[in-house]
This record gives C-alpha cells, sequence and structure tokens, in this order.
DNA sequence: AGTTTTTTCAAACAAGCGTTTTAAATGTTC
DNA sequence: GAACATTTAAAACGCTTGTTTGAAAAAACT
C-alpha cells in the first residue's frame, strides 16, 4: 500500500512532486474545501487515483505539502534570530530585528517562487482562517514551539512587562501579518492601482515596520530596559 | 415562487429568522463551503426545503444573513465619524479616532449578540478570505466605498503625504483589523489561557492602539499638518 | 532472460451536495 | 365555512465528492 522505494531513491518521483506542487497552488488559490482531488489530479497530469496512492488521503497530500512550505520559513526564521544574535552578542536585540526575523522569511519564500507570487502568502494566511481540524493539528505541531520562542525573545526586551500584556502585543503582532498575507491578493484593487501585487519585498518591509510600531507603542506598562 | 406577504406583515417569520441565524452560526463556524443547506435545516429546526423557499438558493441565503450583519457595522462607522467631528468641528480628526470609528462597531455588535461571542468576528474575517465569488461582489458593494470614505479622512490629517502612502497603511491597518478578528478565536490557546476569548472589549481597545500606532509611526513622510 | 515490485489507468463505489418536485398541512381572508 | 396563499414535509433529481478496486503497464531486481 505505501510506497517504500527500496534502493533507486530516484524511481519516478515526478509524479509525487507535480501532485504537490499542484495542490500547493489550488490550496492557496481554493483553501482545503475548494481543492479536489479531481482537480489536483488534472493540474498536476496524473491520474486520479494517483494522489491516494503517494498520500493516502486528500488530508495527508495537504499536510505534506504544507508541512514542506512552512519548515524551511520556521528554520530560517530561527536562523536570522542567531544572526542578529551573534552580530550583536552585547546588546539584546530590538523589536524590529525580531519582527524582521518573523516576517522577512516569507518574504523571502514568496520571492523565491517567482511564478504566482503572492500563492505562497495566500496559502500561509490561508493556513489559519481554514476551520479544518487537521490544520488546528498543524498549528501546534508547526508554530505553537516557534510562537514560545518569539515570546521568549520579546519578554527579554522587556523585562517588567507582565507576560499578559507580551502575549497580547505578540498575538496583535502574528494576527496583523497573517491578514496582511492574507489581504495581500486585494492590495490592487483596495488601493485602486496605487499599489500593485508584485511589489512584494515592499509589502513585507512596510509590514515589518507596521507591527514593530504597534507592538512597540501599543504595549502598555513598557518599561524597556 | 417568492414569498410575497400581502397584507399581515408577520405571517410566519419565525423560521425565516431561525433560518438565517442559523445561517450566521454556520458560516462563521465553517465558511461557505463548510455550510451546507442540511445543516442549516437542521440547526434553525426546519426542513431543508425551507431555505431555498424563502430565499431562493444558498447563494441569496448567504448574502442576505451577511447584509444583516454587516450593513448596521457600516452604519455605525459612519455616525462615529460624525459623532466625532460635530464634538470638535474645528480641529480634524485624529488617527486615533478615524480607527475606532472604523474598529469600535464591530465590538459592539460582537457583545450585543451575547451568545457565541466570537462568531460574528469569525464571519467578518471569513467575509475576506473566503474565496467565493459571490464574496468578491459582496466586498464591492459593502466596503469598497466605506474604505473610499476612510481614505480621505486619512489623507486631511496628512495632506502632503503621498495618495500611496496613505493607502498603503490604510491598507495594513485593515488588513490588521481582520488579522486580528480572524484569530481572535486563537488568542487563549496561543496566549496559553493568559488573555481569554471573551476579553472582546479589551480586545478591541488594544487592536484601535495598535493599529492606530502602527499607521502613525509607520507611515513615511509623514508630514503632519 | 524472468520475476517481483512499483506505478498508472479507467471504472466504479457510497456518501454528500444544492435544488426541484410532489403533496399535505397550516394559516389568512372573504 | 370556502377559497386562497403560505409554509412544511418527504422523496427524488443530477451532480460532485473522496476513496477503492482490479487489471494493465512500467520499472527494478536477481
Amino acid at each position: 500500500m505505501i510506497a517504500t522505494v527500496t534502493k533507486n531513491q530516484k524511481p519516478k518521483i515526478a509524479t509525487r512532486r507535480r501532485l504537490i506542487e499542484a495542490t500547493a497552488r489550488l490550496f492557496s488559490l481554493h483553501g482545503y474545501n475548494g481543492l479536489t482531488m479531481r482537480s489536483v489530479a488534472k493540474e498536476a497530469n496524473a491520474n486520479l487515483a494517483a494522489a491516494n496512492y503517494h498520500f493516502g488521503s486528500k488530508d495527508a497530500l495537504v499536510l505534506e505539502m504544507l508541512r514542506e512550505r512552512i519548515q524551511p520559513i520556521n528554520q530560517r526564521r530561527l536562523q536570522l534570530l542567531e544572526i542578529y544574535k551573534k552580530n550583536q552578542p552585547k546588546e539584546p536585540l530590538s523589536v524590529f530585528q525580531i519582527f524582521r526575523s518573523l516576517i522577512q522569511p516569507i518574504g523571502e519564500e514568496i520571492s523565491k517562487s517567482a511564478s504566482s507570487r503572492c500563492s505562497l502568502a495566500q496559502l500561509v494566511a490561508r493556513t489559519f482562517t481554514e476551520p479544518t481540524k487537521f490544520i488546528e493539528r498543524m498549528h501546534h505541531r508547526f508554530f505553537s514551539q516557534i510562537a514560545e520562542i518569539y515570546y521568549r525573545e520579546l519578554s527579554l526586551i522587556y523585562p517588567n512587562a507582565p507576560a499578559k500584556e507580551v502575549y497580547w502585543h505578540l498575538h496583535l503582532a502574528v494576527s496583523s501579518m497573517l491578514g496582511a498575507l492574507a489581504q495581500h491578493r486585494r492590495l490592487e484593487d483596495f488601493t485602486k492601482g496605487l499599489c500593485t501585487e508584485d511589489q512584494v519585498d515592499e509589502m513585507i518591509d512596510r509590514l515589518i515596520h507596521f507591527v514593530s510600531q504597534g507592538f512597540t507603542h501599543g504595549l502598555r506598562n513598557s518599561t524597556q530596559s
């Protein structure tokens, strides 16, 4: 039942790859419920049964696709945090640096996948709006630990601030980030063409500033050390 | 086919009401695709055919429900803007007041509907993530004009700022608002119980501050008059 | 070579979807 | 009470969904 490659590790990985890529495209366009096995098969030029053969179920297919997309972003986040820390071993990170490390990697991945730029933004954002149970599991698996890391970094800057206060604004910052990613496709329409959807770098840059400022100035009892 | 009440204006409005209420609950929980006519009928203790009889189609049912929810909020927004203006006819509105008028009405409606507090937040937020075409129509019908009004108000405060700049940050502010509404249900989980989901007023209050600060300090060339 | 494993393919499965259609039941008006 | 419009009720209509099946094709291995 399960595909186990014994020796030659690359017998015909093409189909499996195409299925995942197609899933990513269609998921970001239409969400979980809007994605059908038949549409995936068609988009990937594969047979309907292929997806079930390679992944077992629709859930497993989408989950694998998400894991593949999200994990590199999270690794890059931690990497950026480490880089910033090494560059200034004496002083603690700034709020701006922290949110830069959180948001920048998404921008990098969006820019990397040249075709259909906003699809990854849509994908990440949709991950937080889809109500399905398996997405809930997803969050606990991929986002809960990284959220904890960022909470710790921020509370290092505001050692006297109540934990509740830091959590509140981290929550708002993350929500803003996700909202901005989700709404990005509407940018051009919303601004009557003044801002175009392909200005991903500018969006990311502005978003980092926006969130940092909101966090810094919105924080009550902000007894910064 | 279409229900037209001739004389006695309230023949049996109960079913129609229950259908809309059920639609609101299920829509905010499961989105458009996750909402089925059968689940609506069951939730409303009505027959499967009742919804189609009263509204004609699933689209029309959901659209009517959304209209009923969104229009009072938009009216209240404009009303708040007018009130603030009357209270200070000489000086222009502040950024804080503008975003207060934008966000506060949602909090009021959430608090009003005592049962299932976060459902309206979910509902409004979902309205912006659902990809369905009829929701796109929805936006142009109910949100495009009010977005224009808020752009004008903000550009009154920053008369020298480029339109693009104001649009950019209004977009970010609105995205943050929607993100915060969408993520509200995750607040308790995200903050490990420190912040509870029923603290709607606090969330709204913090959100207004967060967004105002992000807008004010994030704005480049912010030559405030 | 031959054998076995892996992959593809077309077809069918049961279940759920929005909608329509019938009829009966209920309420309203004269 | 009769005639009417309005509302329920149950069943069925096509259609799409995720998944399974069984045989054919391809690839890998000895």
